[in-house]
DNA sequence: CCGAATCCTGACGGATACTG
DNA sequence: CAGTATCCGTCAGGATTCGG
Protein backbone atom coordinates (compact mmCIF):
# COMPACT_ATOMS: atom_id res chain seq x y z
CA UNK A 1 0.00 0.00 0.00
CA UNK A 2 1.57 3.49 -1.13
CA UNK A 3 1.52 5.79 1.99
CA UNK A 4 2.05 8.96 -0.47
CA UNK A 5 -0.96 10.30 -2.21
CA UNK A 6 -1.16 14.06 -1.09
CA UNK A 7 -3.81 15.24 -3.23
CA UNK A 8 -6.78 13.69 -2.16
CA UNK A 9 -8.20 15.27 -5.65
CA UNK A 10 -11.79 15.49 -4.13
CA UNK A 11 -12.36 18.35 -6.50
CA UNK A 12 -10.60 16.39 -9.87
CA UNK A 13 -8.48 19.25 -10.36
CA UNK A 14 -7.39 22.08 -7.64
CA UNK A 15 -4.06 22.97 -8.42
CA UNK A 16 -2.68 20.22 -10.73
CA UNK A 17 -3.08 21.35 -14.15
CA UNK A 18 -0.11 23.93 -14.67
CA UNK A 19 2.36 21.08 -13.49
CA UNK A 20 0.74 17.83 -14.58
CA UNK A 21 0.66 18.48 -18.53
CA UNK A 22 3.76 19.29 -20.77
CA UNK A 23 7.11 19.17 -19.38
CA UNK A 24 6.62 18.89 -15.54
CA UNK A 25 8.38 17.08 -13.13
CA UNK A 26 6.23 17.11 -10.33
CA UNK A 27 4.59 14.36 -8.60
CA UNK A 28 1.62 14.60 -10.62
CA UNK A 29 3.51 14.45 -13.83
CA UNK A 30 2.16 11.25 -15.63
CA UNK A 31 5.04 10.32 -17.72
CA UNK A 32 6.84 9.60 -14.13
CA UNK A 33 3.67 7.76 -12.64
CA UNK A 34 4.05 5.70 -16.17
CA UNK A 35 7.41 4.60 -16.01
CA UNK A 36 7.22 4.12 -12.71
CA UNK A 37 4.32 1.36 -13.15
CA UNK A 38 6.34 0.07 -16.28
CA UNK A 39 9.67 -0.21 -14.33
CA UNK A 40 8.00 -2.51 -11.69
CA UNK A 41 9.42 -5.68 -12.73
CA UNK A 42 6.61 -7.90 -14.25
CA UNK A 43 3.62 -5.04 -14.97
CA UNK A 44 5.50 -4.50 -18.94
CA UNK A 45 5.37 -8.51 -19.37
CA UNK A 46 2.22 -8.99 -18.60
CA UNK A 47 1.00 -6.33 -20.69
CA UNK A 48 2.53 -7.93 -23.20
CA UNK A 49 1.62 -11.23 -22.82
CA UNK A 50 -2.44 -9.95 -22.54
CA UNK A 51 -1.79 -8.25 -25.45
CA UNK A 52 -0.74 -11.20 -27.65
CA UNK A 53 -2.73 -13.85 -25.96
CA UNK A 54 -5.86 -12.13 -25.36
CA UNK A 55 -7.95 -13.57 -21.78
CA UNK A 56 -5.55 -15.96 -19.63
CA UNK A 57 -6.50 -17.73 -16.45
CA UNK A 58 -4.01 -17.08 -13.44
CA UNK A 59 -2.53 -19.81 -13.55
CA UNK A 60 -1.96 -19.67 -17.55
CA UNK A 61 -0.58 -16.17 -17.53
CA UNK A 62 1.73 -16.96 -14.93
CA UNK A 63 3.28 -20.17 -16.96
CA UNK A 64 3.56 -17.50 -19.99
CA UNK A 65 5.44 -15.13 -17.27
CA UNK A 66 8.51 -17.30 -16.64
CA UNK A 67 9.99 -16.47 -12.76
CA UNK A 68 6.95 -14.69 -11.67
CA UNK A 69 5.62 -15.73 -8.74
CA UNK A 70 2.52 -15.93 -7.06
CA UNK A 71 2.39 -12.58 -5.35
CA UNK A 72 4.30 -10.49 -7.73
CA UNK A 73 1.33 -11.74 -10.55
CA UNK A 74 -1.30 -10.86 -7.91
CA UNK A 75 0.08 -7.50 -7.15
CA UNK A 76 0.44 -7.10 -10.64
CA UNK A 77 -2.60 -7.77 -11.62
CA UNK A 78 -4.46 -6.14 -9.01
CA UNK A 79 -2.33 -2.47 -10.04
CA UNK A 80 -3.45 -3.17 -13.71
CA UNK A 81 -7.11 -3.82 -13.03
CA UNK A 82 -6.47 -0.77 -9.91
CA UNK A 83 -5.51 1.56 -13.05
CA UNK A 84 -8.33 0.24 -15.42
CA UNK A 85 -5.92 -1.36 -17.88
CA UNK A 86 -6.95 -4.61 -17.03
CA UNK A 87 -10.13 -6.51 -16.33
CA UNK A 88 -10.85 -9.52 -14.24
CA UNK A 89 -14.01 -11.75 -15.27
CA UNK A 90 -14.53 -14.60 -12.14
CA UNK A 91 -16.23 -18.16 -13.79
CA UNK A 92 -18.42 -18.82 -10.43
CA UNK A 93 -17.73 -22.20 -10.08
CA UNK A 94 -16.20 -24.51 -8.09
CA UNK A 95 -13.11 -24.24 -8.12
CA UNK A 96 -13.69 -20.50 -9.75
CA UNK A 97 -12.08 -19.66 -12.78
CA UNK A 98 -10.31 -16.12 -13.08
CA UNK A 99 -9.97 -14.92 -16.37
CA UNK A 100 -7.72 -11.74 -16.82
CA UNK A 101 -7.75 -9.81 -20.23
CA UNK A 102 -6.17 -6.18 -21.11
CA UNK A 103 -8.88 -3.13 -21.95
CA UNK A 104 -9.04 -1.04 -24.45
CA UNK A 105 -6.84 1.33 -23.00
CA UNK A 106 -4.56 -1.39 -21.78
CA UNK A 107 -4.04 -2.41 -25.56
CA UNK A 108 -3.61 1.17 -25.98
CA UNK A 109 -0.28 0.74 -24.10
CA UNK A 110 0.79 -1.71 -26.29
CA UNK A 111 1.74 0.92 -29.33
CA UNK A 112 3.91 3.28 -27.37
CA UNK A 113 5.39 0.11 -25.53
CA UNK A 114 5.95 -1.73 -28.81
CA UNK A 115 7.91 1.18 -29.90
CA UNK A 116 10.27 1.30 -27.03
CA UNK A 117 10.30 -2.89 -27.43
CA UNK A 118 11.70 -2.23 -31.41
CA UNK A 119 14.44 1.01 -30.44
CA UNK A 120 15.60 -1.40 -27.65
CA UNK A 121 16.15 -4.35 -29.52
CA UNK A 122 17.83 -2.48 -31.93
CA UNK A 123 20.08 -0.58 -30.25
CA UNK A 124 20.65 -2.37 -26.57
CA UNK A 125 24.03 -4.05 -28.54
CA UNK A 126 25.34 -0.75 -29.30
CA UNK A 127 25.05 0.14 -25.49
CA UNK A 128 26.28 -2.95 -24.69
CA UNK A 129 29.58 -2.29 -26.46
CA UNK A 130 29.83 0.87 -25.15
CA UNK A 131 29.19 -0.34 -21.22
CA UNK A 132 32.62 -2.96 -22.44
CA UNK A 133 34.56 -0.12 -23.90
CA UNK A 134 34.48 1.45 -20.83
CA UNK A 135 35.55 -1.38 -18.64
CA UNK A 136 32.27 -2.11 -16.96
CA UNK B 1 29.16 -6.48 -11.75
CA UNK B 2 28.32 -8.28 -14.51
CA UNK B 3 30.83 -9.38 -16.68
CA UNK B 4 28.79 -10.56 -19.36
CA UNK B 5 30.58 -11.42 -22.42
CA UNK B 6 28.57 -10.38 -24.86
CA UNK B 7 30.80 -11.53 -27.73
CA UNK B 8 29.31 -14.80 -29.21
CA UNK B 9 26.28 -13.20 -29.97
CA UNK B 10 26.31 -14.10 -33.59
CA UNK B 11 26.20 -17.85 -33.42
CA UNK B 12 22.65 -18.13 -32.49
CA UNK B 13 22.53 -22.40 -32.17
CA UNK B 14 22.12 -23.04 -28.89
CA UNK B 15 22.18 -22.27 -25.27
CA UNK B 16 21.51 -18.91 -23.66
CA UNK B 17 21.16 -16.66 -27.00
CA UNK B 18 17.21 -17.71 -27.49
CA UNK B 19 15.77 -15.45 -25.38
CA UNK B 20 17.98 -11.95 -26.34
CA UNK B 21 15.12 -11.52 -29.24
CA UNK B 22 11.99 -11.09 -30.15
CA UNK B 23 9.27 -11.89 -26.92
CA UNK B 24 11.52 -13.77 -24.10
CA UNK B 25 11.68 -12.53 -20.45
CA UNK B 26 15.21 -13.77 -20.34
CA UNK B 27 17.30 -11.44 -18.52
CA UNK B 28 19.38 -10.90 -21.97
CA UNK B 29 15.68 -9.42 -22.86
CA UNK B 30 16.75 -6.02 -24.49
CA UNK B 31 13.52 -4.34 -23.20
CA UNK B 32 13.39 -5.18 -19.88
CA UNK B 33 16.98 -3.91 -19.75
CA UNK B 34 15.89 -0.84 -20.93
CA UNK B 35 12.59 -0.15 -18.36
CA UNK B 36 15.22 -0.86 -15.85
CA UNK B 37 16.83 1.50 -16.47
CA UNK B 38 14.28 4.03 -17.67
CA UNK B 39 12.26 2.66 -14.21
CA UNK B 40 15.02 4.82 -12.04
CA UNK B 41 13.91 7.81 -10.84
CA UNK B 42 16.11 10.60 -13.11
CA UNK B 43 16.88 8.82 -15.79
CA UNK B 44 13.73 9.98 -18.15
CA UNK B 45 13.98 13.59 -16.77
CA UNK B 46 17.68 13.66 -17.55
CA UNK B 47 17.22 12.37 -21.00
CA UNK B 48 14.26 14.85 -21.80
CA UNK B 49 16.10 18.45 -20.46
CA UNK B 50 19.64 17.31 -22.54
CA UNK B 51 17.52 16.43 -25.33
CA UNK B 52 15.37 19.57 -25.29
CA UNK B 53 18.15 22.27 -23.79
CA UNK B 54 21.28 20.68 -25.71
CA UNK B 55 24.46 20.35 -23.74
CA UNK B 56 24.75 21.79 -20.22
CA UNK B 57 26.59 21.81 -17.32
CA UNK B 58 26.34 19.62 -13.97
CA UNK B 59 25.05 22.38 -12.04
CA UNK B 60 22.82 23.47 -14.42
CA UNK B 61 21.40 20.52 -14.98
CA UNK B 62 20.85 19.96 -11.38
CA UNK B 63 18.73 23.78 -11.58
CA UNK B 64 16.52 21.88 -14.25
CA UNK B 65 16.16 19.04 -12.73
CA UNK B 66 14.26 20.06 -9.77
CA UNK B 67 14.09 17.51 -6.45
CA UNK B 68 16.96 15.18 -8.03
CA UNK B 69 19.78 15.46 -5.97
CA UNK B 70 23.77 15.69 -6.19
CA UNK B 71 24.04 11.79 -6.03
CA UNK B 72 21.88 10.64 -7.86
CA UNK B 73 22.41 12.88 -10.88
CA UNK B 74 25.66 12.12 -10.74
CA UNK B 75 24.92 8.58 -10.63
CA UNK B 76 22.31 9.07 -13.44
CA UNK B 77 24.74 10.71 -15.47
CA UNK B 78 27.40 7.81 -15.36
CA UNK B 79 24.93 5.06 -16.21
CA UNK B 80 23.99 7.37 -19.57
CA UNK B 81 27.74 8.13 -20.14
CA UNK B 82 28.60 4.55 -19.76
CA UNK B 83 25.86 3.45 -21.81
CA UNK B 84 26.85 5.53 -24.80
CA UNK B 85 23.62 7.95 -24.71
CA UNK B 86 25.57 10.79 -22.84
CA UNK B 87 28.85 12.11 -23.73
CA UNK B 88 30.88 14.21 -20.90
CA UNK B 89 33.30 17.13 -21.63
CA UNK B 90 35.64 18.64 -19.74
CA UNK B 91 37.13 21.88 -19.57
CA UNK B 92 40.22 21.86 -18.24
CA UNK B 93 40.20 24.81 -16.24
CA UNK B 94 40.01 26.03 -12.76
CA UNK B 95 37.38 25.02 -11.50
CA UNK B 96 36.52 22.85 -14.27
CA UNK B 97 33.79 23.20 -15.96
CA UNK B 98 31.87 19.55 -17.11
CA UNK B 99 29.17 19.34 -19.75
CA UNK B 100 26.80 16.83 -20.70
CA UNK B 101 25.21 16.08 -23.82
CA UNK B 102 23.55 13.28 -25.31
CA UNK B 103 24.73 11.28 -28.07
CA UNK B 104 23.03 10.30 -31.47
CA UNK B 105 21.83 7.17 -29.21
CA UNK B 106 20.47 9.25 -26.85
CA UNK B 107 18.24 11.55 -29.19
CA UNK B 108 17.43 8.53 -30.89
CA UNK B 109 15.40 7.26 -27.28
CA UNK B 110 14.10 10.30 -27.50
CA UNK B 111 11.24 9.22 -29.98
CA UNK B 112 9.75 6.36 -28.16
CA UNK B 113 9.77 7.69 -25.13
CA UNK B 114 7.95 10.69 -26.10
CA UNK B 115 5.66 7.93 -27.76
CA UNK B 116 5.44 6.82 -23.80
CA UNK B 117 4.84 10.45 -22.31
CA UNK B 118 2.32 11.27 -25.44
CA UNK B 119 0.26 9.07 -24.40
CA UNK B 120 0.62 9.15 -20.73
CA UNK B 121 -0.37 12.50 -20.87
CA UNK B 122 -3.34 11.60 -23.03
CA UNK B 123 -4.97 8.48 -20.99
CA UNK B 124 -3.05 9.13 -17.72
CA UNK B 125 -6.80 11.10 -16.26
CA UNK B 126 -8.12 8.18 -16.86
CA UNK B 127 -6.46 5.77 -14.83
CA UNK B 128 -6.50 8.35 -12.22
CA UNK B 129 -10.41 8.07 -12.67
CA UNK B 130 -10.30 4.62 -12.70
CA UNK B 131 -8.22 4.24 -9.70
CA UNK B 132 -10.82 6.94 -7.78
CA UNK B 133 -13.55 4.63 -8.79
CA UNK B 134 -12.24 1.22 -7.66
CA UNK B 135 -11.51 2.91 -4.23
CA UNK B 136 -7.82 3.67 -4.27
C1' DC C 1 -7.22 -23.28 -8.46
C1' DC C 2 -6.71 -18.50 -6.91
C1' DG C 3 -5.15 -15.78 -4.03
C1' DA C 4 -3.84 -13.23 0.73
C1' DA C 5 -0.60 -12.76 4.65
C1' DT C 6 3.94 -12.89 6.59
C1' DC C 7 9.08 -12.72 6.83
C1' DC C 8 13.28 -11.20 4.95
C1' DT C 9 16.70 -9.34 1.74
C1' DG C 10 18.88 -6.12 -1.39
C1' DA C 11 18.68 -2.29 -4.09
C1' DC C 12 17.01 2.50 -4.88
C1' DG C 13 17.38 6.81 -3.35
C1' DG C 14 17.45 11.03 0.05
C1' DA C 15 20.37 13.87 3.39
C1' DT C 16 24.64 15.12 4.79
C1' DA C 17 29.53 15.86 4.92
C1' DC C 18 33.96 15.83 2.74
C1' DT C 19 37.52 16.43 -1.31
C1' DG C 20 40.09 18.65 -5.28
C1' DC D 1 32.11 23.80 -9.34
C1' DA D 2 31.83 18.94 -9.66
C1' DG D 3 31.78 15.36 -7.68
C1' DT D 4 32.69 11.20 -3.89
C1' DA D 5 31.64 8.74 0.50
C1' DT D 6 28.71 7.42 4.33
C1' DC D 7 24.59 6.67 6.90
C1' DC D 8 19.99 5.46 6.76
C1' DG D 9 14.94 4.84 5.48
C1' DT D 10 11.88 2.82 2.32
C1' DC D 11 10.15 -0.53 -0.66
C1' DA D 12 10.16 -3.91 -4.54
C1' DG D 13 10.02 -8.48 -4.68
C1' DG D 14 11.39 -13.57 -3.66
C1' DA D 15 10.22 -17.64 -0.60
C1' DT D 16 7.06 -19.59 2.13
C1' DT D 17 2.79 -20.47 4.42
C1' DC D 18 -2.18 -20.29 5.01
C1' DG D 19 -7.19 -19.82 3.51
C1' DG D 20 -11.45 -20.36 0.54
Amino acid sequence: METEDGTRSAGGDVGVTTGARGDLFSPDCPTRLLLDRLGTKWTSMVVKVLARDGELRFTELRRRTPGVSQKMLSATLQSLVLDGLAARRVEDTVPPRVHYRLTELGLSLEEPLAALREWAEEHMPAIRDHRAAAGA
